[in-house]
DNA sequence: GGGAATATTCCC
DNA sequence: GGGAATATTCCC
């Protein structure tokens, strides 16, 4: 499986594109460009590491959930940022993986929820943090379903 | 061919169950209760025989067809009068009836849309013709589900 | 996209 | 039972 690390790929190496730094040391940087950096590149399994108690409406930690499953990426999945989703196959993600989470299998259906969370069309998500550990999700401009 | 009517067609004939009345003419009848009279001891397969062209709510024309469905008779029907219905199997009513005709598994699902339709618990309903072409929805006391 | 009608769930 | 929150459909 890909999830077994070779010793190679533990021991820290050095890359043509990343040269070592040692001084001087690194410049002032504010708490939140930190957390944007300490984001994972991919999302936890659940929204209840990232938000733990949070009374996170049933749609959207589904949906986070949902994009999340390892299984269903060749259908949707986080995109490469790990701030948005993409559905790489709408017929699919409509016949097969709406119904299996929500009581429709219409992809109409889904962006209207999205709407209603203020997301936008196309079907892409932002998830973020604030100070105050609520969520907030954004819309892009990028494909459609 | 069929353009050819044949003369017997044609001709109006007594019946033996439809004596001929010249004398005395019948007493007079209320309007409503002639219609009471005229309501069919079973409901009839579709709502549109009764209110033809009305837009009658989804959740109300799917129950009334749902409990008229012959198939159903031992899991759900009409009642005696024609004007409720019981339900005499909810475990199976639960289970195998309602996801066929809504998006969900749940009694209490159902019944709070009839309670939405102005019906009482229990699985009882009155479907009766107004002088308006309304249709009304009264609940009863009997049974349970 | 989103307003509005209807459906489903949740909870008192 | 029914108010209210959320979900789904319908339609502009």
């Amino acid at each position: 499986m890909d999830h077994h690390a070779r010793a190679a790929d533990m021991k820290p190496k050095l890359k043509d594109d990343e040269p070592l730094q040692l001084s001087p040391p690194a410049p002032f940087v504010p708490l939140d460009h930190l957390m944007q950096q300490q984001r994972p590149p991919l999302p936890p399994r659940s929204l209840d590491v990232l938000l733990p108690g949070s009374q996170l409406p049933p749609f959207l930690s589904k949906t986070y959930d949902l994009v999340s499953e390892p299984q269903l990426d060749g259908v949707i999945s986080w995109g490469p940022a790990g701030n948005s989703f993409v559905v790489w196959d709408p017929s699919t993600f409509a016949r097969d993986v709406l119904p299996q989470h929500f009581k429709h299998n219409n992809c109409s259906s889904f962006v209207r929820q999205l709407n209603t969370y203020s997301c936008r069309l196309p079907m892409e998500i932002s998830i973020r943090l604030l100070e105050c550990a609520a969520l907030v999700l954004e819309g892009f401009s990028q494909g459609s379903c």
